[in-house]
DNA sequence: CTGAAAGCGCTAACAT
DNA sequence: ATGTTAGCGCTTTCAG
């Protein structure tokens, strides 16, 4: 900049000006520093911009995995939003582990992000505490946030399951699996919690045989599933706790003679012509609903931290509407 | 960092020696900085930081789309390599316009990243010129750069739209229709190409109605396999030249009696129960390559751009190996 | 309408 | 082992 302005043959805040389009500059001058601009290649140092001016343009958000489908569309909804109020958006995957998500939440933090999405993957945000009063704004989305008071947008994952579970119920079935991820992920909790509550409502006993939470891998729903089918009670439908849960188990089943009925937690592409019944929730809503609040945060609006919980939707498409084996 | 330096009763290079883990300070001081930094909830602004050292240790990665479950697996894998490098990365889609690619990829620009990975959206990347001399490292992904030399990390879409129109060919398919992506995406031209060489080899004619490049809305890829279907001349097979032509034409195909052979362009989750075969490329592979050769670069290895070609694999489902219907 | 000076928070280079 | 000074490239402030 200090070339341009020595090259133009004006002050080094004239070209501050033009770069910055703002007025009290005359066209003859601002003709001249173009010119000086287009020559020598120049473009603003936004790092140095950001030094002075103490805000970055720029939002981090922090979730599981961006190779996960779910997380795709929620991430482009948010740049969508960050886009319209002229901020980048940072990316980083916790890969579900709450020493990562701390990591990247604190060299966001450091990079003087001015606000930040977190898909929390621990369950204490307590170190969060003096970068939000430093002024990062931070809306939590998908599940809630640990030990501290903030913003929070959500799927109604309870009312969500309990649906699903009430659906397989109403469909006949007396004896329905439940297969989610880790307990200590909120979501997954929740999700039981609605998946007995259903069971409850309708008066059926939970065979404990017929719950498992653990990892998503493949291997690990292959197995619980096959459990399920195969023990001395064995199910006649499978809650599916999410879409990684769910793609299994559509392969197990697919592979096995007696239908087993099936509703997913999570829409997934392709299940339409594949018949599967799903809870749907909207992820890109999901994400843009979080960035709007952080947004009006970021706008100086400054009410209560809320809780907000998204609808989610039954979406019947034949294998939750399987009617129970004869032999079940 | 001074209000640290001031509390601690030393001097402001000894904060940051402590800040920064640089060795030449005593236990006893770095315990008292320590606790100055504490109470004070002091973090180091690295914006400041980086305008003094140059380096932001942040990368940029335009792309398409993230929503696209083709991109989600592959920024993915760019940020993984970026994580191992210390660096952070901002994502930014394109939505497959070239004015909003330039905008983008200058603001990262602007914001002084590192290095840059870009897939391309339009196909003049002049405008990139002085920023890599300025020594911004560039690498592209998936398509070509434009008008420009720069490293490349591709996937082999000649070949594998040519295998696969070949697989089709040798199923007994004579009339076999090809839909792509917009002809000024270089992928769709690529797979165009490698299906007419495929059928020039077999000595097959291609009617001008049977190729159909354009939008990949469901719309009009809908419209397009209907024609190819029942026009005078119908296929009885088809290629679709990506994931999301691929997706519609399933669905397309699902609604006709009469069967259809189908062979798609890049592999989706739940193809193997639906028995789509495809050829597949692996995004993953595409991002970590793009990305170790761009940090290679970052580590000052200063070799002639160069291009890389990742093969394709053939993937048997099912919807590949179904024979002409006889009336065809 | 224009420019000079001060300083954002940090680190490199050089004292002490 | 520790501190001092200068300056990264920009914007803010205030004076011309």
């Amino acid at each position: 900049m200090k070339d341009v302005a020595a090259r133009a043959g004006v002050g080094l805040k004239t070209v501050s000006r033009v770069v910055n389009g703002e007025p009290g500059v005359t066209p003859d001058t601002e003709h001249r520093v173009q010119e000086a601009i287009e020559s020598l290649g120049f473009r603003r140092n936004d790092s140095a911009r950001v030094l002075r001016k103490g805000r970055t343009a720029s939002i981090g958000l922090v979730l599981e995995d961006l190779a996960d489908p779910f997380y795709g569309p929620l991430s482009r909804a948010v740049e969508e939003v960050a886009r319209a109020h002229g901020a980048l958006l940072i990316n980083g995957s916790s890969a579900e582990d709450p020493e990562r998500e701390q990591e990247l939440v604190l060299a966001l933090c450091a990079r003087r992000v001015d606000g930040l999405i977190v898909i929390p993957a621990g369950h204490d945000h307590r170190y969060l505490e003096p970068e939000i009063k430093a002024g990062i704004a931070t809306v939590f989305v998908d599940r809630p946030a640990g030990q501290i008071d903030a913003d929070v947008v959500l799927s109604d994952s309870f009312g969500g399951a309990r649906a699903g579970a009430a659906h397989l119920i109403a469909h006949g079935h007396r004896r329905i699996g439940f297969i989610g991820d880790q307990p200590r992920i909120h979501t997954a909790v929740e999700r039981l919690r609605g998946y007995r509550t259903a069971m409850e409502d309708a008066g059926l006993r939970v065979n404990d045989a017929w719950v498992s939470l653990g990892s998503t891998a493949p291997e690990r729903v292959r197995a619980a599933v096959t459990a399920m089918l195969t023990g001395p009670d064995p199910v006649t439908a499978i809650f599916a706790g999410n879409n990684r849960v769910t793609v299994t188990a559509v392969r197990v089943l697919a592979e096995r003679e007696r239908p087993v009925a099936l509703v997913g937690f999570d829409d997934i592409e392709l299940a339409d012509l594949l018949g599967i019944t799903v809870i749907a929730q909207d992820a890109a809503t999901l994400g843009r609903t979080a960035a709007e609040r952080l947004f009006r945060r970021l706008d100086g609006v400054d009410d209560e931290p809320s809780q907000v919980a998204l609808e989610t939707v039954l979406i019947p498409r034949g294998s939750g509407e399987i009617p129970p084996s004869a032999d079940g």
